[in-house]
DNA sequence: AGCACGCCGACT
DNA sequence: GTCGGCGTGCTC
């Protein structure tokens, strides 16, 4: 592209024979790469006021005038210095403000950032503008206050200053001395305490110059979690057994040797992953270093967060319901290096610590680690980037890998730590697949069949407690006409209502829609809807008439959204004063009983028949997950998968604890289809107010890629159109298709070539998911 | 994504 | 003759 550098000694020579102004003196311009938050994904540059020279540097959040109205708006610098080739030859504007006083982002999170906006394909200002906490860009907690100091008598030429401060009256000389006596800058209230007056005095010095005052940030915040916690007593590390010893040893090898290495940390529910975590973080924290540890968000519970908490003397726990004030404090805290240890869910993986020393990922299946807004990054995928940038090792810990991550296992990409024990040698929890095709209280519409009821008997008769999972909230998912066979829909998604009997009210799972429920069918307008179906309320009911001696609590998003209600439940099921929980995904990982001797999945098959790539694994996961539960005690502890099809792989090597039987068999599938892990797919979802008009476009445009890749020679498949698994979302009808290819790089390619070609069509948006993982 | 510009129709 | 509808295209 460029022509080859004449060697010249009269470089002016090379400009065009009028030169813009602008352009004269290139050699001395100093502009700055500035990106923004909009999807553009391109670079802008700004001149840099002389004043502003040393101050501005790469990671700066700045302000810059934008637009042909030259708006201001936030923008973030990825590079300054004097201008050479590239930049281009339109007026450039300045950058008008800095807007914190340090970088909030190093050169290794810029790369880290670029990475995510070029494989995820987005903007990178989008990208850098979701990395920053909300309340890091309001500087939540912290306030401007003026501050008086002496002024420096040099600053004063002329004037005899110990002459004047002899001849002030008495109050004034007072707010002097106390100024001078402390040494540093005082508040206006600090001062007035010293020297014992008014702000009278104050004010008048000041106008005498005597004093000046000047405006500074100060921390406002006193941060409740660490009070909270400074009391929980400090734990030794624990004794490690065999296999726990064996997985520590390789991961510190990598941590000495200072290798990306990524460790896939397969053990089984119970097998002392997180003491290998923390022994390991110990390892970096030695060093001065830190760690992050990712889980996912519902496993942040008082429970987990202890456990670190009581092992290290500064961690920083970043959930869901910290405040913008709390999530400043602790960003600040973590880039100045005061925090060891890092937990929190999928954002943390940006947390701005600056000398990481690990990265642990915890529940590595766990699908909420992929971001489902832009930028729709993967968290293991970003620590991937982020373990090879920093030259850290990272740990990927689950009972049940991705295939993903077992297919790098199996090519040799990753290294397989197994930890196939529990710990003091308990056997795993015994699996029994009840098929309930025929079972007398399952066909009457009940949900707890015969040889789960007989089992919860036995169970609790002997003592013991009782965890029952079912993946669905509400009363019923459904309230069907009888008359015509159709179910009642949101009048703005394409989904059926459910009925929340507590409340009275025919919800959309989807939506935020509610409403009462018709008595008559809004189709034929028959009466007597029924409601189908059983969610987490209506086995509650059922629980209750078939054990009401034993108490029985529900958790579900429903009964758990006030803070701290969570733990409550929990505790009370600790201590034994509940004897059944009851709930969905929220009560299947993580939770560790030992009194716990049973586990009903009440359904398995609701996932099963998803259509959707990852169905089968997921069930799978789900299943070995739920089972972890019991089993964690001395009384041994048993599982009842309630199926109508019972000789579904997922289950039957679920049920066996036969991960590499599932994996093998699994990939085998994936491998003959050419499915992930052995492709990659980029999702484009459309939507827009009319159905066919969306359909038609959805064509256009996925014409327009099929084309384009032939033209490019790129190895990408185009499937679909098709309707959206969810035809209608919130008013909108949805249509998608998907980009398929091997090498993900020629998705890629061919996105960032034709995107900003494709036609525009008014009320249709589009956006693109790669490597998506949920297909709704 | 904004946002300003511009080209059309409905008003004083 | 002007106000304002939204469609188009650019943003250092």
């Amino acid at each position: 592209m460029s022509k080859p550098k004449q060697q010249s000694l009269f470089e002016d020579e090379e400009l065009p024979d009028d030169p813009m102004p602008w352009e004269r003196n290139s050699q001395n311009l100093y502009l700055a790469q500035i990106v923004l938050n909009r999807p553009v994904d391109r670079v802008f540059h700004y001149l840099v006021p002389e004043a502003m020279r040393p101050l501005l540097k790469p990671g700066h959040r700045v302000q810059v005038p934008f637009g042909r109205g030259n708006q201001l708006s936030p923008g973030y610098c990825v590079g300054v210095g004097p201008a050479d080739e590239n930049q281009p030859s339109v007026r450039l504007k300045s950058v008008d403000a800095i807007l914190d006083s340090r970088p909030l982002f190093n050169a290794k999170m810029l790369k880290l950032t670029r990475w995510i906006a070029d494989r995820y394909l987005c903007s990178w200002g989008q990208v850098l503008d979701c990395v920053v906490p909300a309340g890091v860009k309001n500087q939540a907690g912290t306030r401007m206050v003026t501050v008086f100091e002496v002024t420096d008598p040099q600053a004063l030429q002329g004037r005899n200053i110990p002459e004047e401060v002899e001849r002030l009256p008495a109050k004034q000389r007072a707010v002097y001395e106390a100024l001078k006596t402390a040494g540093q800058p005082l508040t206006m209230d600090a001062l007035t305490a010293a020297a014992g007056c008014g702000a009278g005095p104050v004010q008048t010095l000041k106008k005498k110059t005597l004093i000046r005052s000047h405006q500074k940030r100060v921390q406002q915040f006193e941060n409740g979690d660490d009070a909270a916690y400074a009391h929980i007593t400090k734990q030794d590390d624990l004794q490690l057994n065999r296999d726990q010893r064996l997985a520590l040893d390789q991961i510190l090898a990598a941590i000495r040797g200072q290798r990306s290495e990524t460790f896939v940390l397969q053990g089984v529910t119970g097998s002392g992953k997180t003491e290998v975590y923390i022994q390991a973080i110990r390892e970096v924290v030695s060093y001065g270093q830190q760690a992050i540890v990712l889980v996912p968000e519902i496993s942040l519970t008082p429970q987990a967060i202890q456990r670190f908490r009581s092992r290290f003397d500064s961690v920083a726990v970043l959930h869901s319901h910290l405040s913008d004030s709390d999530r400043h404090y602790h960003w600040q805290n973590i880039a100045a290096g005061k925090v060891q240890v890092i937990v929190g869910a999928r954002s943390a993986v940006f947390a701005p610590a600056p000398h990481l020393g690990l990265i642990i990922i915890d529940e590595e299946h766990e699908t909420s680690f992929k971001q489902e807004t832009a930028p729709r990054y993967h968290a293991r995928e970003v620590a991937r980037k982020r373990s090879e940038l920093e030259k850290v090792p990272l740990i990927l810990g689950s009972a049940t890998p991705t295939l993903n991550s077992w297919l790098r296992v199996i090519e040799k990409k990753d290294t397989l730590i197994s930890m196939p024990k529990r710990v003091n040698n308990l056997p795993m929890p015994n699996v029994n697949i009840i098929d309930v095709r025929n079972d007398v209280q399952v066909r009457r519409n009940e949900s707890i069949g015969r040889v789960l009821f007989t089992g919860m008997q036995h169970a609790l008769e002997a003592g013991g407690q009782v965890i029952l999972f079912l993946n669905l909230r509400g009363y019923s998912p459904a309230l069907w006409c009888k008359g015509c066979g159709n179910s009642v829909k949101c009048p703005h998604c394409e989904i059926s209502l459910t009925w929340h009997r507590d409340k009275s009210l025919a919800v959309c799972h989807s939506c935020e829609f509610s409403a009462k429920p018709p008595t008559n069918c809004p189709s034929c307008g028959a009466p007597g809807l029924r409601y189908v179906g059983t969610g987490t309320q209506r086995l509650e009911e059922e629980v209750k008439a078939k054990f009401p001696n034993y108490s029985c609590r529900r958790m579900d998003s429903d009964t758990m959204r006030g803070v701290g209600s969570h733990a409550k439940v929990l505790n009370a099921f600790a201590a034994g004063e509940v004897d059944i929980l009851l709930g969905t995904q929220m009560i299947a990982k993580g939770l560790d009983f030992p009194n716990v001797t049973l586990v009903g999945v009440i359904d398995a098959d609701t996932m099963l028949h998803q259509p959707d790539l990852f169905a089968s694994e997921r069930t799978f996961q789900l299943i070995a997950q739920v089972a972890g539960r019991t089993g964690r005690g001395m009384q041994g502890g048993r599982v009842f998968v309630q199926t109508t099809s019972p000789a579904e792989p997922a289950i039957v090597k679920a049920a066996e604890h036969d991960f590499l039987g599932f994996a093998r068999l699994e990939l085998g599938h994936r491998k003959e289809m050419l499915a992930p892990p052995f492709s990659h797919y980029a999702r484009v979802i459309l939507r827009g107010p009319q159905e066919e008009h969306v359909e038609q476009f959805a064509r256009q445009i996925a014409g327009i890629l099929h084309d384009a890749a032939e033209e490019m020679k790129l190895s990408v498949q185009i499937l679909g159109p098709a309707p959206a698994p969810i035809i209608r979302l919130k008013k909108f009808f949805r249509y998608h298709f998907q980009l398929a290819a091997v090498n993900v790089d020629e998705i890629l390619q061919l996105w960032r070539e034709v995107d900003p070609k494709l036609p525009r069509e008014k009320g249709i948006e589009y956006i693109i998911d790669v490597d998506p993982v949920n297909m709704r």
